[in-house]
DNA sequence: ACAAAATGTTGACACTGTCAACACTAAAAG
DNA sequence: CTTTTAGTGTTGACAGTGTCAACATTTTGT
């Protein structure tokens, strides 16, 4: 077992290879692309040679794995940082909850990208749930998109939401929101699309997913300065 | 070389190899999926040599940028041909157009991930809008996107939207319509969503949609059998 | 008819992921 | 303490990839 020896700076044995090497793999990434992401090159930026990854990894499909499981644990704890410190009321929550997604998506672009890759799949089709090349993601993504469902339930619960069929109406949030993600990047931080404008579409989606009777018991507005 | 007396194409010419090119790609990634899309692999399928693509594409990038403009071109011919098929009225419109989009994703998955591919791009910030190796998919993109905001202009106009900002506007449909048709595809056809419930998934962003106001000058109700 | 352009093929090269064999180190066993 | 042993990093090698140069064949222009 590896001893983190305090002031030891190993020579031949690097310590904790493996952790640099997922962070060596996401500079690489957001600088050159994730298509330019070779075993070789991430071994040259780490100062290791070029199959020491496979002494952490069964292969590079494996690094990207893990690169995208520690990804959605980092997502996970910063929408839970974001919600904690935020109003406990549904529409501060919802709120929250996609303005930290979006955010994720921008400050952690590489990560973003190999979490929610397309290309590493075969069809998607054939392989119903997890029964081919899938890796260990499945569960920490189910994770975080139960944290969003709790959520929604929470909503409905407390009367904002319409009620019933919370799968559905998480589902519809998560692809409101992960929609918004997607174009936030494709148009650019520093395009046309502003903090107010986040907000706003994240308002419309609040719009549609509540309830159509009368206010209710808890939609109090907001005070205005 | 066998002579091509029957009604057969060329032989050694192959007549309209780009488009077969294109079509053999389709093929391949739909039944391995994008990674292990491989010019030899292509021309093997196309019965031609493994170089032959570079005859009609600069590179390989170029290729994936044909089928990607090829399937813009297929994307906005079948949105148009969804909403000509139905009732003018906005509500009418945008459904239609919502049901082709996510129709489109789940019927020609392999062009729809070309067309969305983010493994191909380098990362998002440095190109602003297209001077590093970006390909001529660019305007058919455009030009799609243009049809969804003119369906929210017109239903700006005919009072079912709120007013201003139709850019904002198309690009929070366009968000929510591309969100439900990913989850779609990872959900999977035969997973737990059926027609039904991407029908009320639409109604949802209708309703986030719609003005504030009161019915105004056109909502009328459809008639029931 | 013949030259030029277009189109398809083969050979070669640098680069990639991956494995086997080897080298070095740190922890366990004696 | 010494010795073993598993863990960790390195080099060599191999098949497979995209790409280019050179060559072969067909079509087209004049």
């Amino acid at each position: 077992m590896p001893r983190p020896h305090p002031a030891k700076r190993a020579a031949y044995h690097h310590g904790n290879l493996r952790e640099v090497l997922v962070e060596t793999s996401l500079k690489v990434i957001e600088k050159h692309g994730i298509g330019a992401l070779t075993l070789r090159e991430i071994g040259a930026q780490a100062g290791v040679s070029r199959t020491a990854a496979y002494r952490h990894f069964a292969s590079k499909e494996d690094l990207l794995c893990a690169i995208s499981e520690a990804g959605f644990a980092l997502f996970r704890s910063e929408m839970a940082a974001s919600m904690a410190a935020v109003p406990a009321d549904f529409p501060s929550r919802l709120r929250a909850m996609a303005v930290a997604y979006v955010r994720f998506a921008l400050r952690h672009q590489a990560r973003f990208a190999v979490m929610f890759d397309v290309t590493r799949r075969p069809p998607i089709p054939p392989p119903q749930v997890a029964p081919q090349v899938e890796c260990v993601t499945q569960p920490e993504g189910d994770l975080a998109f139960a944290q969003l469902e709790g959520v929604v339930r929470e909503g409905q619960e407390k009367g904002y939401v319409r009620a019933g069929e919370t799968t559905l109406l998480a589902h519809v949030v998560w692809a409101h929101i992960h929609g918004v993600s997607l174009l936030r990047l494709a148009v650019g931080p520093s395009g046309d699309m502003d903090e107010d404008l986040l907000s706003r579409m994240t308002d419309l989606l609040l719009k549609g997913v509540a309830r159509p009777k009368e206010p209710g018991p808890a939609p109090r507005k907001r005070k205005k300065p």
